[in-house]
DNA sequence: AGTTCTAGATACGTCAGCGTATCTTATTGA
DNA sequence: TCAATAAGATACGCTGACGTATCTAGAACT
């Protein structure tokens, strides 16, 4: 910090959650150390120790700093096959988050340090339910008439998420547009169109 | 080794194998050490080290070996959706072998070695197609006229699987009945029955 | 200007895990 | 029986990361 003017407070915990999730997706919580987020902040060990005596404590709270911030427009084209699509897109455009927040999850399930779960998987599974506005494109696809809403189960809502994720998950790469395609027209469509 | 008679080579690298397969399912990947292996195996690391110099080596060795040893019946009740409902019951109860194939997938991806994905995300990718035995039951299903070969794309014949696997890892947890009921009963199904 | 708080820097000690070297000894094959 | 191989044990040194203590100095408040 030689002649930087020092953070303090608010400004200092920002920036200080925020190296922690930079840190978690460039190296996933594996290799997460207060050593590599100390170096990322600009700051020393003690400073974080302060706010944070566990590993996970920080990575939990780096977390939760990412789900505050990670808002971005929802598309609106005017069919709900092309909003889905394009929403779909982003998501997978987004997998690093993805792998960090899941990283986290698997740290959590082999350290059985109680710590981590809870509320994170609370979250992590609020996250799973729907990508972000989802919601809105069913809203307005409901009332274009373009799908059925009796059809909408929870699952069957969950559905283009859950297989984006586990594409996501299962190549660690983007998901082509093809798989996009197949996941939106060949199963999701058909079970919630009217025309069927 | 006090009293005991020493193992040789392939007895030796089976028992090897099976302690590292072990040490994996227990703490992860990242937390997989020579040491672990070593204490569990009942040997000295050295041993372990003159045959895979580099923990990853050993990980991926260990997930080989799980793959040609980890066989089970599948099921055969008659009907489709029973023998389905059965077979993902089955994964879902082995899901501890997801989990620690998943942890090295992930320490791949992180640890960006190259000496991980390749052939292991190959051996992933195969086995995410189908659970083991899918294949029969679907030719049974086919042959007893109760679903359509034609509607039976890769995506959607992949889609119980995908689906099971990305609860297992989105909880962590069994996958409940309910939860496989709906899997199957209100997505699989109505996607690839006749009577639609 | 003086005081308080704490950010930032640094030092120290500990430990787990690794990699390597060395030695003893059991097993196998000639 | 002897020789070769390598399993098993142990010791040593190194490194990264942690946790803690201490100190300086900047920022905010009075």
């Amino acid at each position: 910090m030689a002649g930087e003017t020092r953070r303090r407070g608010a400004d200092l915990e920002e920036a200080l959650l925020e190296a922690a999730w930079q840190e978690l997706v460039a190296v996933g919580y594996a290799r997460f150390t207060f050593e590599g987020v100390a170096a990322r902040a600009g700051t020393s060990r003690p400073v974080i120790y302060r706010r944070w005596p566990q590993r996970s404590d920080l990575a939990v709270a780096a977390v939760r700093h990412f789900s505050r911030s990670d808002l971005f427009e929802w598309p609106d084209t005017g069919s709900f096959r092309d909003d889905l699509v394009a929403l779909l897109r982003e998501v997978s455009a987004r997998r690093l988050s993805l792998v960090a927040l899941f990283s986290v999850q698997m740290g959590g399930f082999f350290e059985e340090t109680g710590t981590t779960p809870g509320e994170l998987r609370d979250q992590f599974l609020a996250e799973r339910k729907r990508p972000f506005g989802f919601d809105v494109i069913v809203q307005r696809a409901i009332e274009r008439g373009e799908i059925d809403p009796e059809r909408l189960t929870p699952r069957i809502a969950a559905l283009p998420g859950d297989l984006l994720r586990h594409e996501l998950l299962m190549t660690m790469k983007p998901v082509s547009e093809e798989a996009i395609a197949e996941i939106v027209d060949d199963i999701f469509l058909p079970l919630v169109t009217k025309s069927r």
